[in-house]
DNA sequence: CAACCACTTTACGTTAACGTCAACGTCGTC
DNA sequence: GACGACGTTGACGTTAACGTAAAGTGGTTG
């Protein structure tokens, strides 16, 4: 139960609504139930460039907007290479030249129908879990009878 | 552009609504856009068990179907033990203690808490995909206007 | 000051899901 | 009867995504 030091790591904050807080390596990874090792993993793979002070790293509001997506983009089965790239995209955005935003709409469409597929899958899925479990308890009830 | 020989595999068949269509590993494998290693490899990991005639494997309607739902739970990030877990207790049903079932019942409750987060974080992706898209567009305006 | 965290780097290990290659059998056909 | 297409087993290779262990650093706490 100690206050975390990182809570008085910023400098003179005058704004009340500007949130300065930032992280330790170990709050971030308790936060979204990983390892520090995994968040150094990413960082290894380009998905995340947190501030040093010294040796160890300091987590914005920022990178942690980013693990979530990462995180996210996981769950629907993107590979990292695939979420880096459209991250490293989206930050050289305001500068990328016409034939990076053609392709980063590319990708993004690809995403897209990747998801609808997987719409799509999920109703399926969830028509076959219903007769599975409907089947289960027909005959779970029969040996309740017997 | 060869007929398959498999099409003449089934005993004279009576009925006119019954399906006695086989495939050949190949077939399958083109017709699910996999390698017949894959196939393979899923009838070693408990996932398929064809016919054998002779040497060479002859897959029915059940084993498509089987190969079907196996290729969707992935999609949907299931691993191949969490997929053969389940058809195995959906085989041993009928004979399936009630323990067995009741088990069966929670991994499919599971199944169904991992979906419906799914879904929720399809939703989420989609709104970043949407902004994604039109930051990128914008920016794609003001390039085409300089 | 010693002990104890939390953090660091380096490096090797592990698991799932196949790919790849070799070496062979079996058809149909030219 | 050689050839090509397809099938088989077996073994080893590969990739992604981390786990794990070793050895060191830096701060605070009793």
């Amino acid at each position: 139960m100690n206050i975390s030091k990182a809570e008085v790591s910023s400098p003179a904050n005058g704004s009340l609504t500007r949130q300065r807080r930032t992280y330790s390596i170990g709050e971030l990874a308790r936060m979204f139930e990983v390892t520090p090792r995994t968040i150094r993993f990413y960082e290894q793979e380009g998905l995340l460039a947190p501030e040093r002070r010294g040796q160890t790293r300091i987590y914005h509001e920022k990178d942690r907007v980013r693990l979530k997506l990462t995180l996210r983009g996981k769950r629907l089965g993107f590979s990292l290479a695939e979420i880096r790239e459209v991250i490293e995209m989206y930050d050289a955005m305001p500068d990328g030249n016409a034939r990076q935003l053609k392709r980063l709409l590319e990708i993004l469409a690809d995403k897209r129908s990747n998801m609808e597929r997987q719409l799509e899958d999920i109703r399926l899925m969830q028509r076959e879990l219903d007769d599975v479990e409907m089947r289960a308890r027909e005959v779970l009830e029969r040996l309740d009878q017997s």
